[in-house]
DNA sequence: CGTCTTTATGTACGCGCGTACATTTTCTCA
DNA sequence: TGAGAAAATGTACGCGCGTACATAAAGACG
């Protein structure tokens, strides 16, 4: 390669990397040779003298429990992560959360070099978890959580604004009529399961209805969960006028619960979902939804990281809290008129 | 470290890789050494200095396509994929197809020793692609394909037996009593779809039915594409008792379309879907569909992939080539009685 | 106890880049 | 045209492992 092009190996170097000056001329002479030979320099040899991988891990839960979260979530989210990252030219290192140790897991991915930053999805409040988490900030490395919130911790973090989403959801329930609510969530070591939590509690009070504890589920955000309330919610089915579910999962888990018993099409509660996942418009009848942006939220998880990772001078210790707004989606299912007569 | 457990490196090489032979009591002390030091040996060394990446590469459709697949599709595979390459040690490497250039690209992922193997999805017939698949295999490089057939070329491929689901499809359609059967295929790029294709007229011809060239539609396998020949099939219902769809997605979407129409819930053709998504259950009715292995089929490839690596002193030039079995998922969709009466 | 074999450990080097520093070439302006 | 500055290129070395080979320690056997 560096006889071809009659320089040394340095220059080849310097002209690959576009680094240091250099002669037009040689400059072509080392890009034709490179052509010639089809020459690509080691990305394994370059990392290794840079000492950075080139890559970026994202987390992901434990396999077995992957199916726990909707497909779309994650799909939507590694999208917008991999959009961004190919535009740094990085590559996108998918990690599966060990069942065990990952207290030193997290650690160890950066101290072997395996990664340049972490992003983490699923991640769920325990205390290994914690301090994982906290040991990763305490050796300033970068690294975001996407969907969650850790009160007081100040890590790095994508959001979004889900206590407002659900307050807009159970508000529009309200106007739209409904006043015995019942509220479906998920689990409580989520932080958004938390916050949806506080935005059904503060619509209610806002519009002067009492929570009713007795019309509060819980799920695991798996439509089997949802399935598993109707008979619950069937109990109380004339204490019930509408339903809110911490995601689509459970809603239309829920909702088929609920048919199944036998509860006639046209007598189903109202019903609302969150995240707007690809399924909530495949049902009959649509379902409407709080709209999560996940694909921007991944985009916005990895441009922060890897911009802060260009300029990686500067003092690390500077972190992002980021929360981008949720929409309402209005469909058939928490319409009076629609849903109800068809 | 290596003065802490007062050995040279080799040995503590040797140690941590337990390789060649050594005293337990030198063992003890190095591994205890290496706790006390929380010491990692660094990947990316290791991997360069055994020049291997110690990652195994996906490829996925080009980005912004990537919603033409069901995440289903792709979230299974990779499940089954992850949970085999942990298994041997490998880490995942999420690759999306660039736009241009697939041509150099793919063999440079080897030649840059980015990866050490690679599992191509969504893989399309198209010369380019073609090309870059034979340069591989000319390489000697490890490399499979999951849910594509390229005839004659002799690649390492794991399919699922897509004529024989699409036979028994067809025929359980028929055997329902439908005798005038609708079928929206896919695009004939991919192996697939085309399988499908001969898998329907087999079964119509077995049973003494004619191919009716004006029932036959074509999609992208994209929910909306199935919508959009709603009007199609509906301009033709009178001559129509049945749908086969090629996926899932293509089947819901046309069943929404038919229903915006007009068509009431009660009089909506038979219809089968393809691949068993989750969003098959989903649906009112449910939609009966054939299975497709997806999860199995990653883990198979990761499999034989890591295992020929393994070993990988041995002629590399043995291929694979795997059909798994699909299976009918019989719901209401296809059936007379529950899906008509309701 | 000495020699030969086996086992255990140390020494030395290369993997293929990036890059600080040394050196050479080219340019500038008197 | 020559000295000094700037630009271009070359030289040398390190990154942190794995591993072939050399060497030392431990066993085997007569």
């Amino acid at each position: 390669m560096a006889n071809l092009a009659k320089v040394s190996e340095a220059t080849v170097s310097r002209v690959l990397n576009n680094v240091g000056s250099m002669k037009e001329e040689t400059r072509q002479r080392v890009i034709d040779a490179a052509k010639v030979l089809n020459y690509a320099p080691s990305a394994l040899a370059r990392n290794f003298a840079t000492s950075k991988s080139g890559s970026i891990g994202v987390i992901l839960p434990y396999l077995p429990k992957v199916n726990m979260f909707s497909t779309y979530f994650f799909s939507e989210i590694l999208s917008g992560i991999g959009s961004m990252s190919r535009e740094f030219g990085y590559d996108l290192l998918l990690l599966f959360r060990p069942m065990d140790d990952v207290l030193n897991y997290y650690s160890q991915l950066f101290h072997t070099h395996k990664v340049d930053a972490l992003i983490v999805l699923g991640s769920k409040e325990d205390p290994i978890e914690l301090e994982a988490l906290r040991r990763l900030k305490e050796e300033g490395r970068h690294f975001c959580l996407i969907n969650q919130h850790y009160d007081g911790e100040g890590f790095s973090e994508v959001d979004a604004t889900h206590e407002k989403g659900s307050y807009e959801a159970v508000t529009h329930l309200i106007q739209q009529g409904y006043k015995d609510i019942a509220f479906i969530n998920g689990p409580d070591e989520y932080s958004n399961s938390r916050e949806r939590s506080a935005g059904y509690r503060r619509a209610l009070h806002d519009h002067g209805l009492e929570v009713n504890e007795s019309l509060l589920f819980r799920g695991n955000f798996g439509r089997k969960s949802g399935h598993a309330v109707a008979p619950l919610v069937y109990a109380r089915l004339n204490e019930v006028d509408a339903l809110f579910a911490s995601n689509d999962r459970m809603a239309i888990g829920l909702q088929q619960g609920l048919r199944e018993i036998g509860i006639p099409w046209n007598q189903l509660p109202a019903m609302i979902g969150f995240d707007d996942s690809d399924i909530a418009e495949l049902t009959t009848p649509s379902l409407s939804s709080v709209k999560v942006p996940f694909f921007h939220m991944g985009e916005l998880a990895a441009e922060n990281l890897l911009s802060r990772l260009r300029q990686s001078s500067l003092g690390l210790q500077d972190h992002f809290q980021i929360q981008l707004p949720t929409e309402l989606m209005i469909r058939e299912s928490s319409l009076r008129t629609e849903s109800k007569e068809e």
